[in-house]
RNA sequence: GGACGCUUAGCUCAGCUGGUUCAGAGCGUCGCCCUUACAAGGCGAAGGCCGCUGGUUCGAUCCCAGCAGCGUCCACCA
């Protein structure tokens, strides 16, 4: 047996390891009528993404969960998989092909597309082998893509099932367009910053009279696309120009005044200027006049920029072909020049901008293809709300349920290349086409022929569909879906997605949605969870992780260049210590503030286990001894023997508890505090006294052995969180007993049975003991070199009993040679004293003691009981306290004032005759 | 404007619907130790009116209200 080397060298364990998983298949899940499935769906990442810190969190949690629930016997899957990201990637391509001097135009769609292929091929898979790297135990042989022919066909059937339902329509609205990426983008897409800018108060001439109109704009340049000025109706100030026409400055145009009730008299000067083609709320001014217009009055919007925010050919020709802010300038200097400029003020107000490329958004009338959202949202707000569907930290919930309850249509068109094309064509037409074509046809396949005119001419749509179409239906498309597979059936719906609240909209709510929709039909086995209408939840739970900040608490960011490669910290670290450290860092929901060395807490802590098993391995050899196994668990036991056993149950049980209560931080600090105080500082430590005493050789061994058993069985605990770490030393220690992989063995549940309540007391009563004369050693500067004896005095003999049973612990760890028994009287001359539950302590010093220290030790010590027994004693004096508490804690208190009342005379007593 | 989260030691954070000597851990700092697993370690110590102000209660770091600061999300009146 070769020695383990004496600090833990991830590296190659960690490349070692993860090869043999893979290869022995222990990632992979199949439906197993034996077992319970357990499934979780990654998040899939962009294709054009890499690793972040936030998707070591994320993952990190999936992949704790999944070999916790593997290792508890489940049928586990997690499903892998990359995200096509329309607008990112097709920004990625256009960048490389500028970088060759051309671009998407020049080369045509289907060029262009093939040339994303190839970028996909390239690169759209280093996430994936990344995430290898962290440990992550997907089942890579169902890996799939958002673009793949399966979840293609997947989009399609969506979108015609909800077609054919009428909950997606085509139409012609204003939108949130990206000047920079061409195209439209959800509401969602938007971001909003403050900016400061300006109002700017304009006149508009009231045709045949001297008055003008005054309206307040934050966007002067839209005046040449306006249809209209707006007025309260009951607005007394300006009632009389209502049906009024008025001239347009710049463009000479006529447009009337008209009543709307949006309009908020308080604000500006109460006129606002309708530009319908450019404003949201103008478009919905502009419906609403419409609806009540006769139609020759009816107002068409006017469209002033091309897709890229360029003025266009319907406004003046002086203004034609200018950048939105540079028409800003030109308008508002000849607004200037014309006296129609009447006051500018500063003014504060939000922004959107693209969520991509930062673009300003530009409100733009198009025709767009939208998912009518109410159906779907109150059905989804539904299951959240009866605890079909539980979030976790479940704040969330309210966040969900403003959004599904203040829901609007979800526009899905893009106006890109890269994407899945919208399954809809129209008729072009031939010579004998009649009126009915141009209508859209919504077809799952391309149609040979017009339904109405037989006309083979047809044309697809040319939009693709937003890329949250395709992540909607992951985590059944991703099993089959359309298809009835037995994937679907066994594997469906999911367990727990994990994910970032910031796309709880984007993409959580949707999949609810989604799956509510479309996953009614699949069929059931028996007992398995259906909602109240038949449908099917997609997933039981959501694990909201944080964000992972930096040390000084902003978001990670490319442009602050803050955003720590998880792969070099794995290459410096270690991917356990990376792991570790996330994990215990992270709070359920709580944001993370992370640098590289909060590592080294994980690599110090793997360093800690590994030398532990060090030692357990070598001393094997030198007993003879390998894992007992649990027969083995009270062969020669002592105090330290059942104390580990004890806190190894309570540990497991705890850890198993909080694990799931999606607690996954606590749980790592259950196991840190387990491994690295109780079973390193304290039983190792009491183990080295009997294997290095003059025990029999076999108590010896039975010893060694029930030690090596409790550590396996801590390395399982451990497993989920450290993998490559536990599988080294368990491979090491199992030598004899050759194993496929630690992640297959049970995990420990712990058995409340051999939680031993008498066995921590003691055990708890000998630490305080060696503790204080811990306390004493290093307040008065004893060496470690210099053994002493120990006289104590005990007035409850069960106490005495023990220490006097367990002097060998006392020897080694607090370098007692001695305990004798110190009848009553005055304390040993030249002596340090401690009060322990029960009794006192004395170390007798001799010169050596240097008494001003020791005064000022024990001085300190009874301020602290003083004030102790005082705050006691003034509770127990409080008759209300004494009436009104639960009598247990008056008695409680009772006998915490006596025991705090004899400390303090024997601290006395010692401060009396303290030379 | 609305919603939510956070505020505990120099730093980063634990404190389980209020009572166990409850005020804790890690890092950092200061002593002492290269003790035959580990200096990426061991032992010890110093450091805090638990954000502020009220309330509930016999009793509040914990529950409630208000306030302040920081952060996030949503809405958005030109």
């Amino acid at each position: 047996m070769t020695e383990l080397a004496k600090t833990y060298n991830p590296g190659e364990v960690e490349q070692r390891w993860y090869a043999h998983w893979e290869r022995a298949g222990l990632f992979r899940a199949r439906p197993n009528p034996e077992k319970t499935p357990y499934t979780v769906v990654i998040p899939p990442p962009n294709i054009t993404g890499i690793l972040t810190m936030g998707h070591v969190l994320n993952n990190t949690i999936q992949d704790v969960f999944v070999r916790w629930k593997r290792m508890q016997g489940y049928e586990t899957l997690w499903m892998p998989g990359t995200d096509h990201a329309g607008i990112a990637t097709q920004n990625v391509v256009e960048k490389s092909l500028a970088g060759e001097g051309t671009n998407r135009h020049a080369l045509g769609r289907e060029k262009f597309v093939a040339r994303v292929w190839e970028w996909k091929k390239e690169y759209g898979g280093t996430i994936i082998r990344q995430l290898r790297r962290l440990g992550a135990t997907c089942d890579w042989e169902r890996e799939r893509f958002t673009m793949d022919e399966g979840l293609s066909r997947a989009v399609q059937e969506m979108f015609v099932r909800l077609h054919e339902k009428s909950l997606i329509y085509r139409g012609k609205y204003i939108v949130n367009w990206c000047p920079k990426d061409h195209t439209a983008i959800s509401d969602d897409e938007v971001n909003y910053h403050e900016v400061q800018g300006h109002i700017w108060h304009i006149a508009y001439p009231v045709t045949g009279s001297d008055e003008r109109a005054i309206v307040a704009t934050t966007r002067p340049e839209t005046m040449l696309g306006d249809t209209a000025v707006a007025v309260h109706p009951s607005d007394e100030r300006y009632r009389h120009l209502i049906g009024k026409t008025l001239t347009l400055p710049l463009a000479g145009r006529g447009i009337p005044v008209i009543a709307d009730e949006s309009v908020d008299v308080a604000f500006g000067t109460g006129m606002v200027k309708v530009t319908p083609a450019h404003d949201p709320n103008d478009f919905l001014i502009c419906q609403r006049y419409n609806e009540s217009a006769p139609v020759e009055r009816r107002m068409e919007p006017l469209s002033i920029f091309d897709v890229s925010a360029t003025t266009n050919d319907l406004v003046p020709e002086k203004y034609r072909g200018l950048d939105r802010f540079d028409a800003r300038k030109a308008v508002v200097a000849d607004l200037t020049a014309g006296g129609f400029l009447v006051k500018t003020e500063p003014h504060t107000h939000n922004v959107g901008r693209c969520y991509r490329c930062d673009t300003v958004i530009e409100p733009y009338l198009s025709d767009q293809w939208f998912v009518r959202m109410k159906p779907l949202a109150e059905r989804a707000l539904a299951v959240v709300q009866r605890g079909e569907i539980r979030f976790y930290p479940d704040r969330w919930v309210k966040t969900y349920e403003h959004w599904m309850t203040n829901i609007r249509d979800w526009c899905i068109s893009r106006q890109l290349w890269w994407g899945h094309r919208i399954p809809v064509w129209y008729c072009v037409g031939d010579d004998h086409c009649t009126l009915e074509c141009g209508k859209p046809i919504v077809s799952r396949t391309k149609p040979d022929a017009c339904p109405h005119c037989g006309s083979g001419n047809l044309r697809q749509d040319e939009d693709v569909l937003d890329t949250w179409f395709s992540s909607w239906l992951w985590p059944f498309s991703t099993l089959g879906w359309p298809d009835d597979t037995p994937e679907l059936r066994y594997f469906y719906p999911t367990d727990t997605l994990v994910t970032g609240p910031d796309i709880i909209f984007f993409w959580v709510a949707r999949m609810i949605m989604a799956g509510l929709e479309v996953t009614g039909g699949i069929p059931r086995p028996d007992g398995s969870p259906r909602t109240g209408d038949g449908s099917i939840i997609p997933f039981r739970n959501v694990y909201f992780t944080g964000i992972i900040r930096d040390a000084q608490g902003r978001k990670m960011s490319k442009s602050l260049g803050n955003s720590p490669d998880p792969i070099e910290v794995i290459d410096e670290y270690g991917a356990d210590a990376l792991r570790f450290t996330i994990a215990y860092l992270a709070p359920l929901g709580q944001d993370v503030l992370y640098s590289n060395d909060r590592c080294e807490l994980g690599r110090n802590f793997a360093n800690k286990i590994w030398n532990a098993g060090r030692f357990l391995l070598m001393n094997a050899r030198e007993t003879a001894a390998s894992p007992s196994g649990p027969e083995g668990l009270d062969a020669h036991s002592d105090l330290a023997d059942r104390w580990i056993v004890s806190r190894f149950n309570s540990t497991a049980i705890a850890l198993n508890d909080a694990l799931g209560k999606f607690d996954v931080n606590t749980a790592a600090r259950i196991l840190y505090d387990f491994l690295w105080h109780d079973f390193c500082d304290w039983f190792i430590e009491m183990l080295k006294g009997r294997i290095y005493g003059d025990e029999p050789a076999a108590v010896k061994t039975a010893v060694m052995g029930r030690a090596m058993f409790m550590y396996e069985e801590t390395l399982k605990l451990l497993h989920p969180f450290m993998p490559f770490l536990t599988e080294e030393l368990w491979q090491n220690l199992r030598r004899r007993r050759p194993s496929e992989s630690i992640m297959v063995d049970a995990y420990p549940a712990g058995d409340p049975a051999r939680v031993d309540r008498g066995t921590e007391r003691d055990m708890g009563f000998v630490q305080e003991c060696i503790n204080s004369i811990r306390n004493i050693r290093g307040e008065l500067s004893v060496p470690p070199s210099r053994e002493i004896t120990l006289l104590v005095r005990f007035t409850d003999p069960a106490m005495s009993g023990v220490l006097v049973k367990y002097e060998g612990y006392f020897r080694r760890l607090a370098r007692v040679s001695e305990i004798r028994k110190h009848g009553s009287g005055k304390k040993p001359p030249q002596s340090a004293s401690a009060v322990v539950p029960g009794g006192e302590m004395f170390i007798p010093l001799g010169g050596l003691i240097d008494l001003d220290a020791e005064r000022n030790r024990i001085e300190k010590e009874l301020v602290r009981a003083t004030a102790m027994f005082s705050n006691t004693e003034k509770k127990l004096r409080d008759t209300s306290f004494v009436d009104k508490a639960p009598p247990q804690i008056v008695e409680q208190e009772r006998k915490k004032l006596d025991s705090f009342k004899s400390t303090m005379e024997k601290l006395k007593s010692s401060l009396g005759n303290i030379g």
